[in-house]
DNA sequence: TAACATTTTTACCGTTTGGTCAAATCTCTT
DNA sequence: AAGAGATTTGACCAAACGGTAAAAATGTTA
């Protein structure tokens, strides 16, 4: 009988990862997003990843005991790059400079990584089978934290009044889309795949938007 | 040999439909819809639609003869409920009442028929395979349609200038989110499942978001 | 009620898919 | 170079899935 050795841990000591398994996993998980963000969880097959990954089957199988596994790796180390944006904002900056980078960052993030994107909106619209819990506790908190930051602002009348977490949501909204309907923005301005020349307005509509009346402008009463 | 008869066409002449297959194809395409707008297509099968409709598999592929013909049949009845909302919108009405209009149809279209956003949310996701052509036809001519009346608003003065098309985005995405991401929304509210209380929040923060400063209000200058 | 068309069911088929297993190969260390 | 451990491969499997065929049951109509 051979000694059964999962990669990377054995039973008794952990090993640390080879060489080898550090870039085989490199080359799943991005072979993974690129198969999982197109046709979602049910539609990715584990072939179709393999021979993305330049690899067999049982290859594969080797690295991620088996397909959900390597979703949850995905979604995992998605999570902090999806908080990252909105952990900048400070409450000791200025609410226009704060939030129109938030917008930035957030847009910059969609046209960066709209695989990333389309593997959460993916995994949101399934009901968040894998992630409600840190959308419970971690997100959650996050969001309760800036927005206690945002209510400040609306309280010292920098800001125009409104439900600080819906302002969070409307501005996930209409940067995401740009990611995960791609397809549609593209055809609806008629432009060819992969043009992503529509970032520019895009950006100058959520200035507007955005900045446009909600900040109490110094240059109003 | 038996005369083959796919269900309300025959090849000679076009029989109207039946009773019993009007209701069944109602039941069908309800069933779907639940199930569909839950896993995807790809997630989907016809044993959970055929059992979510109370009938047998076979008999399903009675009425339908493939699982993509049902998805087919979902997603184009959907398409004059989600066109509908925007055709409203008229050039000899107020542009505050008209947006406002607008987005309040949309977001009570988010609330009304969650299922069918999802649907089109995820056909979108996976690159709008089926409603591509859709896409480009008909959506782009109604959006470039009602970005004019959008631009005679802007150039009157009635309107924050901005790129209508992008303001219509902002409108999707923005109504949509409530839908398509509500498990996310209520995780982040701390709202339990089935709860739909924050559509009032939402309503208000969209009112504030939309017509706060992008309508150049006429009690301004 | 007889004849015909429609609807439903039962039994089944081929393919795809997620996953396993053991042997073979490779890599690294000594 | 040899041996131990890590990696890769090919052959395979059971379950799930989309779909079919034909008989049985039901409904409709003259």
């Amino acid at each position: 009988m051979a000694r059964i050795r999962t990669a990377g841990s054995s039973v008794k000591h952990p090993r640390s990862k080879t060489r080898i398994q550090q870039e085989n996993e490199k080359r799943i998980l991005l072979a993974a997003l690129e198969v999982f963000s197109q046709t979602g969880f049910h539609g990715a097959t584990l072939d179709r990843i393999a021979s993305a990954a330049d690899m067999s089957k049982p290859n594969l199988l080797y690295y991620f005991k088996n397909k959900e596994e390597i979703h949850i790796a995905l979604l995992t180390g998605l999570l902090d790059v999806w908080l990252a944006p909105l952990r900048e904002i400070s409450a000791d900056g200025d609410p226009m400079l704060e939030i129109g980078g938030y917008i930035r960052r957030k847009l910059e993030s969609s046209r960066e990584f709209p695989r990333e994107s389309r593997l959460f909106a993916n995994e949101i619209l399934a009901g968040a089978p894998h992630i409600g819990g840190f959308l419970q506790t971690e997100l959650k908190q996050l969001v309760d934290e800036k927005a206690k930051i945002l209510q400040c602002w609306i309280d010292n009348g920098q800001l125009t009044p409104c439900d600080p977490r819906h302002l969070l949501f409307a501005i996930w909204s209409t940067t995401q889309h740009y990611a995960d309907f791609s397809v549609q923005v593209r055809h609806v301005l008629g432009l060819s795949p992969g043009d992503k020349s529509y970032y520019g307005d895009a950006a100058q509509m959520l200035d507007t938007l955005f900045l446009g009346r909600l900040m109490t402008a110094s240059d109003d009463a």
